[in-house]
DNA sequence: TCTTTCCTTGGAGTTTACTCCAATGTTTAT
DNA sequence: ATAAACATTGGAGTAAACTCCAAGGAAAGA
């Protein structure tokens, strides 16, 4: 499969899965002949779990720490390291999983009591001078 | 209270305070008669949450868009309208849970079956060649 | 064959969210 | 009174994660 079509199958624009590649978020891509790239399932395997974990807001650095890993680790126990990793970042994952449940319990107790220090802006002290960049209507 | 008590009851930097408010992400704080700025209770409960759902993951520009809400609407019903925009930040926060669960699923499955497209690397496809700048180990 | 549409690379540009700096004024400690 | 430690602003700089571009080669359709 080219890259395009790699790229669509996951919503991805091409550059997106050359800069995956290039940093080493997945690993490098068989060329044919021609220097062209082909995606294997395995490939896609790989763009698959990594669009998840990015998505699950999981940084770059810390896809290629686990892509890079068997390569620095001079260990017998790649596949070992290969799944503390992932273990690693399944704990981040929860870690985080717990925080935003934290704040979603105070966004509905804010929406619930809708108390004084939301209703400041009542007062009119906020206004478009306020305002650098978004939303840019300074007086109409 | 000022500026240096407020960045270090919520550990952030003077810098990013001032900057919450110049974006408007915050409401414009008072200032004593040489211009400094004096944190209210109230002020303090506006960074709390912002902190709080900055933390969660929600992007800067949501945050200014529930905060100057209330001025670029003719509305009468400026509170309930900034109460739609919590409601609306705690739908794309479930949102983000939901997804977050799902892919904790995923990497739980993967490290239980840690299947072929991980095993890829034990292949030795991967190389430093491959990695741009992180882990700066060329042949050491 | 020619045009369109794909592919490659290296490198530059963009966006978001800060973070730092210079120049300058104020408050506090010695 | 003078130094240290605060404060202010406008604007420049930075890091992460893309995103775009130029220059050129390859493949597929009319």
């Amino acid at each position: 499969m080219n890259i395009k079509q790699a790229a669509e199958m996951f919503d991805l624009t091409v550059d997106t899965l050359r800069y995956y590649e290039r940093v080493g978020v997945i690993p490098p891509v068989h060329r044919n002949e021609n220097g062209y790239r082909d995606y294997t399932t395995s490939d896609l395997n790989w763009i698959y779990l990594v669009k998840n974990l990015r998505n699950a807001g999981l940084s770059v650095e810390s896809l290629i720490e686990f892509a890079t890993l068997a390569q620095f680790r001079e260990t017998q126990n790649v596949e070992e390291a290969q799944k503390q990793v992932l273990r690693d970042q399944l704990k981040e994952l929860n870690e985080k999983l717990a925080e935003m449940n934290r704040v979603r319990d105070l966004l509905v107790y804010k929406i619930e009591t809708y108390d004084e220090h939301i209703a400041k802006f009542k007062t009119g002290e906020m206004n478009s001078e306020n305002v650098e960049k978004l939303w840019e209507r300074k007086s109409d």
